[in-house]
DNA sequence: ATATAAGGTTGATCTATATCAATCAAAGGA
DNA sequence: TCCTTTGATTGATATAGATCAACCTTATAT
């Protein structure tokens, strides 16, 4: 199948935000029905995307931000030295472009990794609406106020923590965000290739490769591919925090 | 002096919004002179605090975004190992606690670095004036937004550059903002510490210290103690970039 | 079915920066 | 004023992970 296909088709079949399977994850969950309804006036649904296939792209103008409803996006923007810097992955629920607000421009360019299909949200109708319902405007300062949280915690991983630690923190990370999604915590595919995750953590392939089969050799995980299944989730938290591991006295 | 109290006395003049000397950096900015009176309504203005004292603590419960007037505030998380991780810097006409929103506690604890004064935004007010002044909302989305590429900056800089790149970009930042505040952008005192540096750059104490020497044996810049001048900045900006220098061939 | 490319793994070596250790300097407190 | 503490610098050594290189494995294209 050709990966170059970045137009995106109007899903057939409409599906109103109360009965979307992610309600519980997405705006809605804010929301009274009422309100999900005029949200639903303005939210653009059923595009899809083939893998490889851009959301959006770094320095087009900011139009909308977008709710993945299935599948996976990668975010990365082009450093000045013209080297790709992978700034994060979402899932389904999890709302990609909220860093774009503040210019009229994007500030990272959005991938499909797999065959991925969103919700639009134009931001200036958003917006409009957001003034009208306070709980919406409540839930957007959430997201965002997340959205910085998140980031820090990751400049934190990266500041601070050993590759195992970034590696197990990514595999708990990943789990815990399939689990809310409803699927299987401890067995899934990862979305992304190894050079993703190595960009995303801040090290290179060949270290992720090797954490990944040292985790396999001590029985932490099970991976071929991109295929992964957690074996002992115990002993991935205490990896993430083994942080200053005192040698025995 | 002591370092420990923690009190805050209101300030003996009240300064309007609109004739404060940061109303061009901070939230009257995008506000017309109405709109700027509603504000000053909920902001409490004029509480200071001496070095080391908290503007608010972490785990407590979340009241209000601080915008900080004059002087300089730390922002910092402890971690799960009972370690503290430097977040953030904030100079004047820079709102701390944009981080706090999604839950109710503060993230972190923001602490005055010197003798600061802040503005306090009371966030359930803020939120509620928000809803009413469209313009007010819109430029909230856009420092929350800043604020999350600005994280995304700082995970960059962590997991691609070498020291020397990390400790050249701060400089140039902080110089950037001490500009836009109107203040010498060559000659400031560093309101932080060598090892607040250090841990918020991920680096160790000793090799913030080596390539501050470095620089200055460069001829780059001139330390001593705090007090820094940047004599070339455009090498600087150099360093920051020379990322991926190509070995000659 | 075979060729080609892209992604992934494994091994050997090198290096930037951490860590350990000592010294120096400035700031507060007695 | 001197002592104590804290912060900063400098030097020597150790190490996690990058880099270089080879090889394997899976997908896509011919």
């Amino acid at each position: 199948m050709g990966q170059r296909i970045t137009t995106a088709q109007p899903s057939p079949v409409k599906i109103t935000c109360n009965h979307c399977s992610l309600s519980n994850l997405c705006l809605p969950l804010a929301l009274d029905d009422n309100d999900v309804n005029r949200l639903e006036d303005i939210v653009q649904q059923g595009q899809t995307f083939n893998r490889g296939a851009l959301v959006f792209e770094q320095q087009a103008p900011f139009k909308s931000c977008f709710v993945v409803r299935s599948g996976a996006v990668k975010t990365s923007v082009i450093t000045e030295n013209g080297e790709e810097q992978v700034t994060g992955f979402f899932l389904p629920g999890e709302i990609v472009g909220l860093d774009s607000m503040s210019d009229d421009i994007y500030s990272c360019t959005a991938k499909a990794l797999e065959y991925t299909s969103v919700c639009e949200l134009p931001f200036s109708q958003l917006e409009h609406l957001a003034t009208h319902i306070p709980t919406l405007q409540h839930h957007f300062f959430q997201l965002m106020s997340q959205e910085i949280k998140n980031s820090q915690q990751l400049s934190l991983l990266l500041s601070k923590n050993s590759a195992e630690e970034r590696i197990a923190s990514l595999l708990l990370s990943l789990s815990s965000r399939f689990k809310r999604r409803r699927l299987s915590p401890t067995h899934f595919n990862l979305p992304m290739s190894r050079s993703d995750i190595a960009n995303y953590l801040g090290l290179a392939v060949e270290t992720v490769s090797r954490v990944i089969t040292r985790f396999q050799s001590q029985g932490l995980i099970k991976a071929q591919g991109r295929e992964i299944q957690l074996l002992d989730i115990e002993a991935l938290q205490a990896v993430t925090r083994e942080f200053s591991k005192c040698r025995p006295t």
